[in-house]
DNA sequence: AGAAAAATCTTGACACTGACAAAATAGGCA
DNA sequence: TGCCTATTTTGTCAGTGTCAAGATTTTTCT
């Protein structure tokens, strides 16, 4: 089965890798027409498929969109880490770069960032969803860690900080990609840096 | 006219009050069943009408949540100026106190929140909505005002302080309906106040 | 008052959606 | 080879939002 599996992706579509065709249609679609408008049909016509196929890969709509979002926390996690490691080893800096990576991923992806937080996506079972979610948290945390100390999260003063550092993150994205602080999203993003710099800490009190 | 308008409720064909019954059944709906579920013609059932008697009095069910979501400002308003008038007369108690009624109604009212900061209420032109969340957005600012100067928005640092104080108690906000810290909001709104206020100062370096 | 006009509500239709069942197709394995 | 299972398609169903047309009530005009 080793055969032509780089072939030049014609439609021999029974066995390929159809999960991840839908997934990559789902967010295409997702983007263009935002979480409502969204549609399991024409996301199948997008991967080039009837519209009961997706059945088999995902039971629901909404297991699709966890699909979606699951990867939407994986790439968070990659876009935080991708601003840490352009800040060097200063513990601070490396604070502040995950709260702007944070903020960048979904300034970069809008419609993704609303599904990952919204209504379809909370207080779930332990699945790979739930996971992906605290992989992309415990970036934040161990950021926070650094400055204040290992046993972070033995303290009640801990969790207050890390929620803090969360929480202003958090509400500038949110914020931002409702509209609502357009003085400071009309400019570009690195223009937006230091503002968002000064934000976030204020969370720690820095 | 003026006849039984106080008549055991029944069905009287034209019903005088239908665009104040359909954001009322709206909104059970929407607290019930959540945004997604909700559902123009199931609301226009609970206010006891056909499914197109709202055409009539809101385009769209875009319209109608639109209409939701200016109530909702209004509302928020109310609360934040309620939490305001148990605070006193400090500068700082009235700042803490805004956040304090932003999240608490948040918390009481988690899928109308959700619905006013959502896609279908995001950016639009200068209609009744935005100027209902103008409002709501002028008791944190004026609250911020007496403690930063009354020519607050008339610097780069006054509208940070401003997005601050938002951004921290708007990403409570969300993050608590999301069930994302449920190691806070496990607790009663009363126990949750002590924490909610030590991160509103956090905002503005107090 | 009575008739004309406007507003409100109902009925009916249309295209679209998500989900399900049954048939068709392909691949793996004996 | 031939069965077996996984995958995909086709067909169907109830439910949705919106529009058009008809029915009914309220308002306005003379």
């Amino acid at each position: 089965m080793t055969d032509r599996e780089e072939g030049a992706g014609q439609r021999r579509y029974h066995h390929g890798e159809l999960r991840e065709a839908l997934l990559a249609a789902a967010e295409m679609e997702l983007s263009e027409k935002g979480e409502d408008g969204f549609s399991l049909r024409s996301t199948a016509k997008r991967a080039g498929v009837s519209h009961a196929a997706p059945a088999h890969h995902f039971k629901d709509v909404t297991a699709l969109l966890q699909g979606l979002a699951q990867r939407g926390f994986e790439r968070l996690t990659a876009t935080m880490k991708e601003e840490q490691a352009e800040a060097g080893d200063d513990a601070e800096a490396l604070y502040v770069a995950s709260g702007v990576g944070y903020i960048r991923f979904a300034a970069e992806n809008p419609a993704l960032f609303q599904l990952m937080f919204g209504a379809r996506s909370s207080h779930d079972k332990p699945t790979e969803l739930a996971k992906a979610g605290d992989a992309s948290f415990s970036v934040l945390v161990n950021a926070v860690a650094r400055l204040r100390g290992a046993d972070l999260l033995k303290t009640e003063e801990g969790w207050r900080d890390v929620a803090a550092a969360w929480m202003m993150v958090h509400g500038y994205a949110h914020l931002a990609i409702g509209g609502k602080v357009g003085w400071l999203t009309g400019q570009s993003f690195d223009r937006q840096r230091p503002v968002i710099a000064d934000l976030v800490r204020r969370a720690l009190r820095l």
